[in-house]
DNA sequence: TGTGTTTCGAAACACGATTTACAAATCGAA
DNA sequence: TTCGATTTGTAAATCGTGTTTCGAAACACA
């Protein structure tokens, strides 16, 4: 749109807007002109241009009002302006192997609706987008007052970066011959990202979890499969072919094969594993009859076993402790050359398995320490299953920020 | 020195020398201000403003003479100007554990002398200073004329960001206690950055290898010790310790112990095992007396056990082909975990063993193609023994431009 | 020797930010 | 209530930077 100037002082009159707007955008809430100037270094007149002409355009608001209620100072009152949150949404979507997500958020990037449709992995491509067709309806529902500007989509399998076509996602029926852009661009007038999930779940742990702040962090996504999503340096790191962080294809020393579509290590730590491993261990003759974990594993259903697991462990369960310990050397083992790999400050633990997050956390410390040089500060996930899709709405606001920042004239 | 202008006029003019000034850089000679006007986007008075000024500060050069000897053009002849390569120098420095190697460049990188000192493992932390400043004496003799605007140090272990300090060189003595910034500070009047050798490494493909206009890009530099330099979206990958790319201390399956100062995936793979492994090999029954490996290896000294071993390969010699292809497994399975969680586009292969690389390239393709998912491009290294020290060279280039050019005003 | 083409240099212009000056609005104290 | 202090809002003048415009200069080619 906007011809690439560089140099000239409309050049400048683009800096500068950008400048003011995404200072108030990191606002908590409205901001005088003073304080603008301060955190700017631009003049006064300026800044009344530039937020005037802001103003204008929808994305700024002024608000005659006090500057947000703190302590009043002498002299005139000024008036404030704030970021208008609302002239936009972005949206997420995670569109996984048991359900779909998708998320509405505002400019800075706080929810403002959520849906969820429930399939399974079995359910075909055609289907599965459609649940998240519907899931995006659902958060758009009465949100016809302002755009969507951005929309992120989540999804398992490698994304090939700039093709938005999935790689390796072989639990899921179709779903690499899927034309993402085509699909979306029925029904949405806005830039779609295509990223894989670990990656979406790595940026929503930066932007609002517990990794804020943290330039080279792991996450390891760990339930029915696993994988993982890195950043070096801030950035995501996605590599050639977008199958960075794979590590569920870990190659293990081959005394059993895993099943069909899942990869070695994958199969070796994941939520069925965890399972198998307590009914090896309670198969074993010196586990009592009446063991906490044996009692709380018959009782309840499929859902229930993890838990289980995890509150024997709180109760100093030796066999439940075991098993832990056992999890946690074989996981330690699989992400060690990770960790050697990229020397990480944080790893997070997220995923299905991050429910007993709790319980696994000492012993994975301590399995880390023995394995690896310099072993990372070990936190789970605090956004618990909304990490992904919470991801994905905080790469469309990177998009927003990215482009569409860059295109509004002043 | 320059306030952090933000948004000024003033701001514009540091944009349009910097953009004027790299364009002339890369460009590979002379450059008519037409040129400049087309590459830039500025205008002529703009333009000639700018290069006027960068020549009374020796930055740029005017050539009366023709444009560069191309076609001729009808009209008046046009004053053609030049970066000044000569306006500084840069150096770099690789401080290994066998040599000390530097190389004075000029500002396009282009190398204007080399020098260096042999060591040894043993020797101690100060007398190998003494040995990296004889050679930084050697290169900077007689080059009084400019400046050194920027030098970059390479040393073997891990690089603690920001602190000029080295952990994890067990294998040379003292080494970790050194402050090389208290050092430099001696002799040189320059920013000084240190880094990792196999880090530099890597940049230096980048710059002037193999890896050219690679973003994701893994070099293993493999000799007596291994480690990895790594690329991701073109920026290095240090890690929180600066120990990322350590892939030597990968855990292996535990036979065998490694020597002390030795990881162990390192022991296994590097110049030693190898010995090792043809030793093992000759000394199996059904390999003939008059093995070609066998003759080759008893006659040379200890430098020409790899050659051998390379030369016997290309015969065909079918003991030397197993050697190469179990170390190929070994190393394979070493650095896969490595590739399938970083998905790079390229491998490089450096260091002491690449003298051998021309006959390992098969077998070691061979056993990635087995061992990854998206096995990446193999190329070895193009730079040979000065891959190292180049890296340092490239890197003071890096500083340069990120640094000095930002201060440069007109 | 002329014509066309390109470059060079200076003047006029446009745009944006800053500085300066002054009016407006409120608080606090007399 | 009144007046000063203090901060904000508004308008004009000023300055710095890049662009446009125009004519002169220098060379190639016919």
């Amino acid at each position: 749109m906007t011809k690439p100037v560089v140099g000239s002082m409309t050049a400048m009159r683009h800096l500068n807007t950008t400048l003011v707007l995404t200072t108030l955008r990191a606002a908590p809430g409205p901001v005088r002109v003073s304080a603008l100037m301060r955190e700017t270094g631009l003049s006064r007149p300026t800044v009344e241009a530039l937020v005037d002409s802001l103003g204008g355009q929808g994305w700024v608001e002024a608000s005659e009002g006090r500057p947000q209620s703190g302590r009043r100072s002498p002299g005139r009152p000024a008036r404030t302006y704030a970021f208008n949150a609302r002239a936009g949404w972005v949206l997420g979507v995670d569109v996984g192997a048991h359900k779909v997500s998708a998320c509405r958020a505002d400019l800075r990037g706080r929810p403002a609706a959520w849906a969820r449709r429930a399939v399974t992995p079995a359910t075909p491509a055609a289907d599965r987008l459609s649940a998240a067709r519907a899931a995006v309806d659902d958060v758009m529902a009465g949100a016809a007052d302002a755009p969507v500007l951005a929309a992120s989509l989540a999804t398992p399998g490698a994304v090939v970066p700039h093709r938005q076509r999935v790689l390796l996602a072989p639990a899921l029926p179709g779903w690499d011959e899927v034309d993402f852009g085509a699909w979306a661009a029925g029904f949405l007038d806005c830039p779609l990202d295509i990223d894989n999930d670990a990656n979406l779940a790595v940026l929503a742990e930066q932007a609002v979890g517990v990794a804020r702040d943290r330039a080279d962090v792991v996450f390891v996504l760990l339930g029915e499969r696993l994988g993982a999503g890195i950043t070096t340096g801030g950035r995501l790191l996605r590599g050639q072919d977008g199958a960075a962080g794979e590590i569920g294809y870990t190659r293990l020393p081959p005394h059993v094969r895993p099943p069909a579509g899942y990869g070695p290590l994958e199969a070796h730590v994941n939520a069925h594993a965890i399972v198998a491993m307590v009914e090896a261990e309670l198969a074993r003759p010196e586990v009592p009859a009446d063991s906490p974990l044996r009692r709380r594993f018959a009782a309840g259903g499929p859902g229930d076993r993890l838990p289980a697991l995890a509150a024997s462990a709180r109760d100093g369960d030796p066999a439940a402790l075991r098993v832990l310990r056992t999890l946690c050397g074989r996981l330690a083992q699989g992400i060690a050359p990770m960790l050697l790999v990229l020397n990480p400050e944080l790893l997070v633990l997220g995923g299905g398995v991050s429910s007993i997050g709790d319980v696994l956390r000492a012993p994975l410390s301590a399995a880390l320490a023995e394995q690896v040089l310099f072993p990372p500060e070990l936190e789970l996930s605090a956004l618990g299953d909304r990490a992904v899709v919470l991801g994905a709405v905080h790469a469309a606001l990177a998009r927003f920020e990215d482009t569409i920042l860059a295109e509004i004239t002043a």
